[in-house]
RNA sequence: CGGGCUGUAGCGCAGCUUGGUAGCGCGCCGCGUUUGGGACGCGGAUGUCGCAGGUUCAAAUCCUGUCAGCCCGACCA
């Protein structure tokens, strides 16, 4: 194919547009693959179009690979299968909803489980018809609070989901191995730098959960990972809980006068000033910071919870909301303080929550606070705070939870060594979700044995449209964006520099010779300065650019790379012999005759 | 939802303080010169100054309200 650049629907801006903040929005925009049509909402343009058609393709090739069946749903669908499941509820604001016009309930799907379950319950009655799975690339709503980044994070978007069906546990692992085989295979070929982490299942529900995070700064997850090779979002890193203490001759809890502590700074001085420890210093790590905040479920009630960890860490929200989902952190207003008078703000203890229980508030505890472990924490009085006060003795809270922020060097919890951490971009997250979806929507085959089995349920999801931007913050340099073989729009950008009726005359004979050798080209044919053509070859991003200038009256051309910039003058034989080779493998691959085999470090 | 910044031509921006003819660069159209790194000359087209209301003889500019966008904090492929 040969695409002509005078007549392509392209414009490209030399400028960065101004709402556009990380560079592969800026890039995408720049080099016109896509316009924004509305907050989150994206229009393709031809090239961007191409590149989004390759990721699906790649994806659709290793899907069926493994078997998988595609299928495709509509994005409009009804209320009740999602009310079967309590999403519409659990949702919230981020569901699309509307009203037809008998005044029905709809929403624009933000994700399929409901609707393939159903599907398979009428189609599928034996144990026969399993195992099975079925994907779909679709068309996503969800109303994201802030849409981000362009393409990264729409509220329109494109997503390859599958789901898989097993009779039992054995036959949910090893669908769960296919895919996870199957997207180490997309990802290499989509040329990512990329991870595998340990995840929390979050809205979707179930238990075993892995990410694909793409290697990025810009990218909206923390990931951890150690040198013994742990990795996990940092949302489903668990603290390696410490040695329980015998309590036998600890020190009895006494509560001290301390003024003008309600920070643990504060207190820590405090402390050490009219306090002081014989063997060494208080510090943040003596102290047990109560902190309070109110949870709103998704019907909408509040209710309160309290949260006991060492006063050296902080919070960590995201992690906090993991292990809460599907119910949502707010704030505790001065107003709650006022409706709870047993907190006493800046002193709140173990005693009104975890002993008396005076508060009513459930009160849960860091898995660093174990028993024996002594503190000194609030004494539910202003001004006063409570020494040598010991877990499993004076206070026990109703349950762990692991909300406190993870710190580089803190430990793995499987002992493989200090962690690092590092951002990504979520790129796909496979699931076994077993038989939640398939019990509330009643899904049950015959076994062997003619009895009646609740199905078990993987799935997985990849986010096609975010794959086109994570490429493009994976792979660009100032000049513009540089896309794998695979992904590009075309497989050579041809370069017509000079406007004599020869040059002309020879790259396009040349562009025809490549299109009949299966060389998909891009003609740069427009009657533009070569300065122009250049820095709209390297911001467009096509891997190899060829040359075609005054050279050709010797007969020569120029073969650069996009990536390494280096050039080299060939014959125009010698320029279609290395383009053929360069891309004849892609061919072969979208043909689905030979596997690209590459095995990415990782 | 909270905090900060911004809405003026296709894109990037100035003008607003101190009210009076809507501007600059790029892009676009025409003619000519130019052609291996974002050329040049001459001539041209393009605006609901986000929206609504108010003040005023007169509003892009002042006032009120509202909507939208971007960034930072709590969600997800």
């Amino acid at each position: 194919m040969i695409t002509r650049m005078s007549t392509l629907f392209l414009r490209t801006l030399r400028e960065d547009p101004a709402d556009a903040e990380v560079p592969s929005h800026q890039l995408l925009v720049r080099a016109g693959y896509i316009r924004r049509a509305a907050p989150g909402i994206y229009s393709w343009l031809p090239l961007g179009y191409r590149v989004l058609r390759n990721v699906e393709r790649i994806v659709r090739e290793e899907m069926d690979r493994i078997g998988a069946q595609e299928v495709h749903f509509p994005a409009l669908l009804p209320r009740e299968p999602y009310e079967a499941t309590g999403r519409w509820t659990e949702y919230g604001e981020n569901l699309f909803r509307l009203k037809d016009r008998k005044g029905g309930d709809y929403l624009l799907g933000p994700t399929h489980e409901e609707m393939f379950t159903l599907l398979v319950r009428d189609i599928c009655s034996s144990y026969k018809s399993l195992p099975l799975a079925l994907y779909q690339i679709q068309t996503k709503y969800r109303d994201e609070a802030r849409p981000r980044a362009g393409i990264l994070r729409g509220r329109e978007f494109v997503m390859k989901d599958s789901y898989s069906f097993d009779i039992d546990d054995a036959g949910l692992e090893a669908s769960y191995q296919r895919h996870r085989e199957a997207y180490i295979r997309i990802f290499d070929r989509l040329g990512l730098r990329y991870v595998i982490v340990a995840a929390m299942s979050g809205a979707m529900g179930g238990s075993a959960s892995e990410e694909f995070l793409a290697d990025s700064e810009v990218g909206e997850d923390t990931y951890v990972r150690s040198p013994g090779g742990y990795a996990a979002n940092v949302e489903a890193v668990t603290t390696p809980v410490p040695e329980v203490i015998p309590f036998d001759d600890a020190l009895p809890a006494r509560v001290e006068d301390t003024p003008d502590t309600p920070t643990i700074d504060t207190l820590v001085a405090v402390a050490n000033e009219r306090f002081p420890r014989a063997d060494r210093p208080w510090t943040a790590a003596d102290t047990l910071k109560n902190l309070v905040v109110m949870l709103r479920l998704p019907d909408g009630t509040r209710e309160p919870l309290a949260i006991g960890l060492p006063g050296d860490r902080e919070v960590d929200m995201k992690r906090l909301e993991a292990q809460v989902s599907p119910a949502e952190i707010e704030a505790f207003t001065e107003d709650d303080f006022k409706r709870n008078p047993a907190l006493v703000k800046g002193y709140i203890g173990p005693g009104v929550l975890g002993t008396t229980k005076a508060s009513g508030i459930r009160y849960v505890l860091d898995p660093r606070i174990v028993s024996g472990t002594r503190w000194i924490t609030g004494a539910d009085q202003h001004g006063r705070h409570v020494f040598d006060l010991t877990a499993g003795r004076d206070f026990d809270g109703e349950g762990v939870v692991e909300a406190a922020e993870i710190r580089a060097g803190d430990p793995a919890p499987d002992g493989s060594g200090p962690l690092s951490l590092a951002r990504g971009i979520e790129m796909g997250h496979i699931f076994q979700l077993g038989r939640k979806y398939a019990e509330a929507l009643d899904l049950k085959v015959l076994d062997q044995n003619g009895k009646l089995v609740t199905v078990t349920m993987g799935s997985y999801g990849v986010g096609v449209s975010r794959a086109v931007a994570a490429v493009a913050e994976n792979s660009h340099d100032d000049k513009g964006l540089i896309w794998p073989r695979e992904l590009s729009p075309a497989d050579v950008h041809l370069v017509i520099a000079g406007k004599w009726p020869e040059v002309v005359a020879a790259a396009e004979e040349l562009a025809a010779q490549l299109d009949t050798a299966g060389v998909r080209v891009l003609l740069d044919d427009r009657k533009a300065s070569p300065g122009v053509k250049f820095a709209d070859a390297e911001l467009l991003g096509v891997p190899t650019i060829l040359v075609v200038g005054r050279g050709v009256a010797e007969g020569t051309v120029e073969l650069k790379d996009r990536r390494t910039g280096v050039g080299n003058e060939m014959s125009v034989a010698e320029a279609i012999e290395t383009l053929v080779g360069l891309t004849g493998w892609a061919w072969a691959a979208r043909l689905g005759s030979v596997s690209p085999g590459r095995e990415t470090a990782r």
